[in-house]
DNA sequence: TTGTATGCGTTATCAG
DNA sequence: CTGATAACGCATACAA
């Protein structure tokens, strides 16, 4: 079963040094691996071990002026491609030995600022932001890196290659033998790397002299305008498109109950690609045939680049490699 | 646009007494919100926001012993069920002026016991932990919450009301005209609250005379295991059940999977209720019909549990009212 | 009520 | 290479 811990107060490098008869620098200097003696050394960490000493935070950070805390700012981990992306980025922070100060928005574009503030309270060394207020204060003094938004050529930006996934599904739905297609998407306010996925598929089908049509819905009422769109290319049952590409997973998903309610078949009468590689639980296979986004890359990319010493001359952009994966609501 | 901040180097409590000419000491109490004059608090708070202050975090932990940290130790933020939890409880926190120290374990027992470590190190004021390892080191010092899993009367357990799920959805399957039933799940080394879904099936079955089968699933292999128990109660493409409970709505939704490859309907000829209350995207509809897990009360009760101050006689486990919802799997 | 001084735990500087 | 000591930013006990 469990046992129970007893100490009452946590030991501090006073008490090792006491306990391993050494100074209290020495100490610190075994504890931060530098030079110490052999035999000092092994003193100060039966010490350690005996009392279970760790360093305190705090006092570390107060003293070095760094936390080893990364804040990242994002809307919710609700939404499975932020969760995804939290837990990356985690991992990643956890491996170089930093942790996540997380703030979860909401959209609510005062608490982007707010938390930009509370980082800075909290003395991160870093913020990793993926925010929608089109007047976000980018603090100068902190290393910030966002994601799939870019502010200017001197706030790194990580994102997938979205114009190249718009690309690849245009392709996709002509090698699949399409003939006229359409892109949905709930268009923002601001405008982000997301909003490229529509100029990669322009330009596909322009290429591919793939008819095609653009369907900006509404921010406000997405799922009324989608239906909508819908139904009005919709002559005697029969839809006038044979191929779909949509903004995100979650709209590909809510596009698919629309027509499987006109009695559309998916993908037999036309066929789906969203776009962010959303998988059922997480774990299991992929929600609908889609572009996937390089998640764990993108959370590599951004720690490194947040963590990078040299924050000057870094690229300003950085787009990663997407690629489409088959999920039921296309042919093959 | 975004504008760029200047600072080069953020201003401490001596910067704003220097700049409002006050001591020290003035200015923390009018940080802190204590009794101070008229005349000193208006030109304390003058210099703070014309230097933009902010205290600095780990000073104020390093002076008064506390953090304001929680740690939250939990397998990931893959599975919807954890990004919920980790939503709320670092909502609940915010809102009570606490950060969370998220940790993910990814079921691994070495680093439950290690991240318990990293929480004392931060010198964080609590711990909320979903668990797996059987032993665990329960730190004495430090307030202790565990969600779904029992250790003892003196650690608190919050959960969700897991025998009046499995209860609910056994009443729910004879309701809805179910002649026999079965409950599948995953089971676990460690016996944890959700084991009691079981309990409170076969209670309810018992009751209302519903004839029943328990399957308990290999941790290892248990697509295959349920696929193998399926067809083998099934007879000349009939499935001699009707109704199926199962333990998560993640295998519910493989076990419908294996269901439709078998060409047996849902919830035609088989009626399925999961658990949790996952949604799609998990803003959209049910995934399957299932009984749905508070998680927002759980996440509540996790917060005002750990930062209880009278953390002696509290109650040693809370379990939380869950409710049935339709998800298209069941009939109605 | 306001000012002053001390110490929280750590790292870094300097002297030995 | 090791020991003593100052300083990081803040809250608080004590003095004024």
């Amino acid at each position: 079963m469990n046992c129970m811990a007893k100490e009452k107060k946590l030991p501090t490098m006073v008490d090792v040094a006491r306990q391993a008869g050494v100074a209290l620098g020495t100490v610190s200097r075994v504890v931060n691996g530098q030079q110490v003696g052999e035999e000092f050394k092994s003193k100060v960490e039966e010490a350690i071990d005996q009392l279970g000493y760790r360093y305190n935070s705090s006092g570390r950070a107060l003293r070095t002026g760094s936390s080893k805390i990364i804040a990242l700012i994002i809307p919710n981990t609700i939404n499975p491609y932020f969760a995804l992306l939290v837990h990356h980025i985690n991992m990643e922070l956890d491996k170089r030995d930093y942790r996540m100060l997380l703030c979860f928005t909401e959209y609510d574009k005062d608490r982007e600022n707010e938390y930009i503030q509370l980082a800075r309270q909290n003395r991160v060394d870093g913020i990793i932001a993926l925010t929608y207020n089109p007047r976000l204060t980018i603090p100068g003094d902190i290393p910030f890196v966002t994601i799939d938004r870019f502010f200017s050529t001197s706030v790194p930006c990580i994102a997938a290659d979205n114009f190249g996934g718009g690309y690849i599904a245009a392709h996709k739905l002509k090698e699949l033998g399409c003939r006229k297609v359409a892109f949905l998407r709930t268009s923002s306010v601001i405008t982000n790397e997301p909003a490229k996925r529509k100029d990669g598929f322009v330009s596909a089908c322009v290429e591919t002299e793939l008819p095609f049509e653009i369907m900006d819905l509404d921010d406000s009422q997405p799922f009324e305008k989608m239906k909508q769109f819908l139904i009005s290319h919709t002559d005697h049952g029969r839809l006038e498109f044979d191929g779909l590409f949509v903004g995100t997973d979650a709209l590909a998903w809510q596009v698919i109950q629309v027509l499987r309610s006109m009695r559309i078949q998916v993908p037999e009468d036309v066929q789906v690609i969203g776009f962010d590689g959303i998988r059922m639980f997480g774990n299991q296979e992929m929600i609908v045939s889609t572009i996937v986004q390089p998640v764990r890359e993108i959370a590599e990319s951004s720690v490194n680049t947040v963590l990078s010493h040299h924050f000057a001359n870094l690229p300003s952009l950085i787009c990663l490699p997407v690629t489409y994966a088959y999920g039921g609501t296309t042919r093959e």
